[in-house]
RNA sequence: GGGCGCUUAGCUCAGCUGGUUCAGAGCGUCUGCCUUACAAGCAGAGGGUCGGCGGUUCGAAUCCGUCAGCGCCCACCA
């Protein structure tokens, strides 16, 4: 069958993917053989594929699939993240198209919603990565929602809950107004913004003597009202909630303002001047309001001077009634009118730029509100404290490196992690409030008993796996509920009731059980494939999500597991476009991956995005990188053609000039093969393709096949064939984790295989390079060397390749030149001949220190050829006084490594043994 | 404001503990080839005083200091 001469990879791709579906070549479980695992990082449910995902399940592939070569069980585990707060925004996006708002529905309405948008959606993206290759274990695919790692989070929870790390409290917050949520720290993203720095009039209602003003260094401001003060603020929106203004008692400025009471514009409402060295002196006036309610600072001021917090927003933003003022506006209109109308009632002493750090939301973009509330807390001091340790110390190893001291710092300064959002998509809080039914039966006396009668304060709760627990830890923890207990009754007719907490868990609250819930080792401690698969081998992710992730799976790997939930982690980059631009919908500069894959396939796409990858660095993408990869696809698919297009002859010699290169194919394999095993330890994954790359293109197709290649229309004798089949199969192997399709196509086709048998489950295993190897390829080096050398001089001297040249080897002893045969095939020389000098009109050449010539008769140039000796002489003479300089150099030669020395006189020698042989060839043109 | 990292050929990057795998690779560029596997190819060539300055050393792309430019992370300056 003629073979087209491009390789199309439409027509593999698909076929092979089923036939490692259907042959359960991707599935794993646990055996004799040493565990590989990877779990995937879980990508939103409802996500698609982008490039960022390429990048990284690419890498993740290559290293399965590398392992799998190795003969390891490899194990990828896939799956989904139900991302709450995306999901549920993309949730209510879509309600809103249908005219449908959130809070319309039941909570029980509302899931069932997200649910069916999840089943519509879900799942895509996965369908997508096996477009990519990925060989992941799909009879695994999880999802941190299904119900066992449901299971799992509410287990961990609970179990935090009585060790007393998780608490419950009022406290100041980040909060989304868009999505109506708390948000962890870790969530929110800071944005440069310019913005404007109000300077507002509060004027003192205290009366000012001339003593309290007569202090040297104060600065006192007066109009025709009287005394005030000047307040900078960047959110004269929250004056509402000012409750006091705050000095610093050092701040010479404001002295004459120590003890006073002033009046927040607008407002009316009157304040005191409080003292705190928390104040910076220079920033504004060194006077700052104080807004309990609506800032971290104040919020930590307002509980040093118990201050009472005034919140003046809605949770959407919008202005509350406790405002008073601009009641139901948007903060952001209340802030253009707020200093509109300050500047008409002549309040506002000025307005300057400002350039300012807007905390936004990660998921919404919507500036984040600081705001108090009720909130769930993870404690994080002694979750830290474990996790420091093993990455600092190695135990579990980062590439690169850096982020080791990016880890640290955070750890270190860890804060308590608020767990619970105000979401219904996602795992809700197993606490359970106590209150009483409405069916109570009646006390003793007249009317029902209320909580506080029974002794059981208001907002009481309990925290179990399940209503049914709580029921009965409810009845422990207090056992006056028994009394409501019907006699008799076990659970029936309960006289009190319980009320789930609302609020959902973060979602990471989830993904850091990834690692240990994938295989049940929450729910089911100490199971086989927990003891197997755990800890996994290698984590692949981004920076970004470092903190969010990466260190949360390593806190509860430990605290879980009591081990490392993997061992090494690698770090990607972001995924750039050519100009070094972050891909991003708006400006449109993300190609859509299926695309590129239909357009060089997947192989293309994968070496593409592999050749702009090295580790830790951003990848600045470019579609002719897919293209270098197709080529390379094209460049296998065609050394295929020809070597299945040979003709095998059973009688036909095996020639020496193929023996010696099988040798040398051989110890060329071993020898990149140590190098791309070296890279794969250090995750260069990139080097190792590009070693991988060069040996097929070079080495193999460049030389080895035109040293074996018979005479055109000659049939092959059968020992070079079998072993270039098999140089072939070895070659398909260890390219295989970066090009899984085109290898496995053409392993399926060098050979008869079994149904089932697949590249995939024939590990490949090298020898180690020995002394022999490194001979003979050096031996190549140089006969390469002086192949590409006569080929210079044909193309110099336009020269076709059909035309057969001589070679003179100079100074050599008759037949010493090794390879000579070898030569002879590959530069198209008709002998090689021995002399003791260059013949005239014989251009020559260098390779080393010998000295080589092609006669070339009347084409040679003599003027050109002495003035190419005469420089390369000039060159040699600088280099060698350079070298002797050194050497006179006495405390070079005593303090340096003899070895060093002695290589140092070498090149000395060396150069001048050019010297001569130049002359030599001067000599010879007659100069 | 604190911390980390980067600067080597036109582009993207390797160069580990200072000395022949020290100035490299791929791509691009240029020249010549439709050579009987592959023009999505083959053969060959050119291209960098390793960001600037100073220091340590017999010797620095490599170590130290400093300046400049770029990037990232963290931080409550309203």
């Amino acid at each position: 069958m003629e073979l087209a001469t491009k390789y199309n990879p439409a027509d593999v791709e698909g076929k092979w993917y089923q036939y490692w579906l259907d042959n359960k070549l991707f599935s794993s479980k646990p055996d004799d053989r040493e565990p590989y695992t990877i779990v995937i990082p879980p990508p939103n449910v409802t996500g698609v594929l982008h490039m960022g995902h390429v990048l990284n399940e690419t890498i993740q592939d290559i290293l399965v699939r590398h392992a799998r070569m190795e003969g390891k069980n490899a194990c990828w585990v896939p799956g989904t993240d139900h991302a709450s707060i995306a999901t549920e925004a993309k949730v209510v996006n879509r309600l809103a198209e249908q005219g449908i708002k959130k809070t319309d529905l039941t909570r029980e309405e509302f899931l069932k919603h997200a649910w069916a948008w999840t089943e519509e959606h879900g799942g895509i993206i996965l369908k997508q990565l096996r477009k990519l290759g990925c060989s992941c274990d799909w009879d695994r695919t999880a999802f941190t929602m299904d119900e066992k790692r449901s299971e799992s989070v509410i287990k961990v929870f609970c179990d935090l809950y009585r060790k007393g790390l998780i608490y419950r409290g009022v406290r100041m917050v980040n909060w989304d107004p868009k999505a109506l949520t708390a948000l962890s720290d870790e969530e929110v993203i800071y944005k440069e913004e310019h913005t404007k720095l109000y300077y507002m009039k509060y004027y003192v209602e205290s009366p000012v003597t001339s003593d309290c003003i007569a202090g040297e260094g104060n600065v006192v401001h007066k109009d025709e009202k009287g005394y005030y003060a000047v307040v900078a603020t960047t959110r004269p929106e929250t004056i509402m909630g000012d409750v006091a203004m705050c000095i610093n008692p050092n701040d010479p400025k404001n002295q004459w303002l120590k003890g006073k009471k002033v009046i927040v514009p607008l407002v009316g409402r009157v304040i005191p001047v409080i003292e705190d060295e928390y104040v910076d002196i220079e920033f504004g006036t060194g006077c700052l309001k104080v807004t309990p309610a609506h800032d971290v600072n104040d919020y930590m001021l307002g509980e040093k001077y118990n201050l009472e917090a005034i919140d003046v927003f809605n949770p959407d933003g919008t202005l509350s009634e406790a405002a008073k003022l601009y009641v139901g506006m948007d903060r952001f209109d209340c802030r253009k009118q707020i200093s509109k109308d300050m500047v008409e009632a002549g309040l506002m002493e000025k307005i300057e730029d400002y350039d300012n750090k807007i905390g936004c939301s990660e998921r919404t973009g919507a500036p984040i509100e600081p705001r108090l509330s009720m909130q769930w807390f993870l404690k994080m001091e002694h979750l830290a404290e474990i996790a420091l340790g093993p990455v600092m110390n190695d135990d579990i190893k980062f590439y690169p490196a850096k982020y080791k001291n990016t880890y640290r710092h955070w750890l270190e300064n860890i804060k308590d992690w608020c767990i619970s959002r105000q979401l219904w998509w996602g795992h809700r809080i197993p606490a359970y409030y106590i209150g009483l039914s409405p069916t109570l039966p009646k006390g003793k006396g007249e009317t029902s008993p209320s909580l506080q009668d029974l002794g059981i304060p208001y907002g009481a709760f309990v925290v179990a796996e399940s209503e049914e627990k709580a029921y009965k830890l409810a009845v422990e923890q207090y056992p006056a509920l028994k009394t409501l207990l019907p006699s008799g009754g076990d659970g029936e007719g309960l006289g009190f009731i319980l009320k789930q907490d609302e609020d959902a868990l973060d979602t990471w609250f989830s993904s850091w059980l990834w690692p240990i819930s994938l295989f049940d080792g929450i729910n089911n401690p100490g199971n086989e494939e927990i003891k197997y698969y755990y800890p996994t081998a290698d984590l692949v992710t981004g920076p970004d999500i470092i903190f969010f992730w990466v260190a949360r799976m390593i806190m509860a790997g430990y605290e879980y597991e009591g081990k490392m939930p993997f061992r090494n982690v690698y770090f990607t980059g972001i995924v750039r476009d050519k100009l070094g631009r972050k891909m991003s919908k708006s400006l449109g500069n993300s190609p859509d991956p299926l695309d590129l894959i239909a357009r060089f396939g997947a192989d293309g796409v994968r070496m593409g995005m592999m050749l702009a990858a090295p580790a830790g660095n951003d990848i600045l993408f470019d579609e002719a990188l897919c293209e270098q990869g197709r080529n390379f696809c094209n460049k296998i698919w065609n050394a295929f053609r020809l070597v299945k297009g040979w003709e095998v002859s059973e009688s036909a010699k095996f020639p020496e000039i193929n023996a010696n290169a099988i040798a040398w194919m051989q110890a060329k394999i071993r020898e990149t093969g140590a190098e791309i095993e070296d890279s794969f330890s250090k995750y260069r994954l990139s080097e190792a393709l590009m070693a991988a790359f060069k040996l097929f293109t070079d080495e193999f197709s460049g030389w080895y096949l035109e040293m074996i290649k018979p005479a055109y229309q000659q049939p092959i004798d059968s020992q070079t064939l079998k072993a270039t089949l098999d140089i072939f199969e070895t070659l398909m192997k260890i390219i295989h984790p970066f090009m899984p399709f085109i290898t496995e196509e053409l392993f399926q086709a060098l050979a008869e295989r079994e149904q089932g048998d697949s590249i995939m489950v024939n590990p490949l295993k090298l020898d180690v390079l020995n002394e022999e190897d490194t001979q003979i390829i050096s031996a190549y080096e140089e006969a390469k060397q002086i192949i590409s050398n006569v080929r210079a001089v044909r193309n110099q001297k336009n020269i076709a390749q059909k035309e057969a040249l001589v070679l003179e080897a100079i100074g050599k002893p008759e037949g010493s030149l090794p390879l000579s045969e070898t030569i002879k095939k590959m530069a198209n020389l008709s002998a090689i001949k021995y002399v003791e000098k260059k013949g005239e009109g014989s251009q020559s050449f260098l390779v080393g220190t010998d000295e080589y010539a092609v006669p070339l008769g009347s084409l040679i140039d003599t003027d050109a050829e002495a003035e190419k000796a005469e420089a390369e002489i000039k060159r040699l003479e600088g280099f060698m006084a350079g070298i002797q300089k050194k050497l006179s150099n006495e405390r070079f030669v005593q303090n340096a490594p003899a070895q060093v020395v002695e290589l140092e006189r070498k090149k000395l020698s060396d150069a001048e043994s050019k010297i001569a042989a130049l002359r030599e060839t001067l000599k010879a043109l007659g100069k």
